[in-house]
DNA sequence: ACCTGAACACCGTTCAAGT
DNA sequence: ACCTGAACACCGTTCAAGT
């Protein structure tokens, strides 16, 4: 809306929050490459220096939704070691749903994207520690992920598209990405390990989706049950 | 694909299961007026008689894919009344969820629009006509469909979008249709009514979606501390 | 290194015109 | 009633050119 200033050159992190401010305000269809570039006083080509087009720009913006869970994280009184892990996971889920409230188009446009970005994984990393931490088996705390998938991001990660396939984008980590994905995400490495090589044959990727989507649909209905009787 | 014998005009019906077919084949990005028109051995402008615009077709790709769930409910051995409410339920969001991984764009595509369509809420209606003949009260029922929400339709309807006030559609069915629509949802008008004039200031048109959130997470947190224990 | 203007191949949609 | 062609105002993206 306000003509920048043009001191300081564009940068990737300037026109992502300039996108967030659009999208915030005129909606995910208003996010156009030449739209946001005069919001930013600057041709449509000039974009291109700092992202890599369109799709480069949808990444970052659920990049940057993403990344805001952990700085109102860390503006919470304090993550305390020996906190009760339902306290914990609740008081997450809960600043998360604050963040897709401020940005009620994030959840869908998460829904859509085919590349998942790295602070989607930290995130259930997180999760998953405090899960670990409390005595969860990798099982249960796999089944909990998915069960409460949807109270963590505000959308259901299933069914889990593996689509992009024609677009020749690999889906799959690179060796070398994974090795460097066990520094940052050592619980949810380990978990995939240990859920890996079990009995049952997985159906996506190395879930039994079906599994997991019985197991969070028996656990509300049995809720519920309680509830009523 | 193949081109038209072009004997029988164009319809909705049409239309719409050659752009499900279309999408399902292709992917959401490749729905194109142009497209989808040389699809049907016809030219882009034709669609517009029956259908619309481009918005109207996305509406009629979300009805049709919520009129698949009663259609496969229809197939079923048969759901007999004197079924346990659970049985019921779960069935009907397994069928869902089947529904879901044939489309996989549905999903996101659901939590995309900012109109609701007819086949949504008849989908609800049948779910919280089960649970009110099993005893629940509304209060409890209500709750139950927000939280079975992202197991029925695979998307959170939360946070609700109550955007397109600048499209000048208006978002509040009319008086004539909540009369019509009486006829047809009457679970669903009575739980809005008891629901209505009870104490807490709602939030978001009529439900505390915020206190709905915490209950459903609270019913997966109690359901995992009760596996883990 | 960063930004630009013109151009290309697309969009959705209008409108007057055909049958 | 149904379909069409040309046109309009947009898209994302390329490329050679500027500084």
């Amino acid at each position: 809306m306000v003509a920048r200033t043009r001191r300081e050159p564009l940068s990737r992190e300037l026109v992502l929050s300039a996108a967030v401010a659009l999208v915030d305000t005129d909606g995910l269809q208003a996010l156009t490459m030449r739209r946001l570039a005069a919001e930013l006083g600057v041709e449509a080509m000039s974009l291109y220096h700092h992202l890599p087009g369109k799709n480069g720009l949808l990444d970052g913006l659920v990049e940057t939704v993403i990344g805001e869970i952990d700085v109102a994280m860390g503006h919470l009184p304090d993550a305390a070691a020996d906190q009760d892990w339902r306290v914990a996971v609740r008081q997450r889920c809960l600043v998360a749903r604050e963040v897709m409230l401020r940005h009620p188009w994030a959840p869908p446009l998460f829904g859509s994207r085919t590349t998942i970005p790295a602070g989607v994984y930290l995130h259930y990393e997180k999760i998953l520690a405090t899960l670990i931490a409390a005595g969860f088996s990798y099982h249960l705390a796999h089944r909990a992920l998915h069960a409460l998938g949807s109270m963590a991001l505000g959308f259901v990660q299933e069914p889990f598209n593996p689509a992009a396939a024609a677009d020749g984008a690999d889906v799959e980590p690179s060796e070398a990405e994974l090795t460097q994905m066990a520094n940052v995400l050592p619980h949810l490495i380990a978990m995939v390990a240990a859920e890996s090589h079990t009995d049952g044959a997985p159906t996506l990727g190395w879930c039994d989706s079906q599994a997991e989507f019985e197991f969070t649909l028996d656990l509300l209905l049995d809720g519920l049950a309680r509830h009523l009787g």
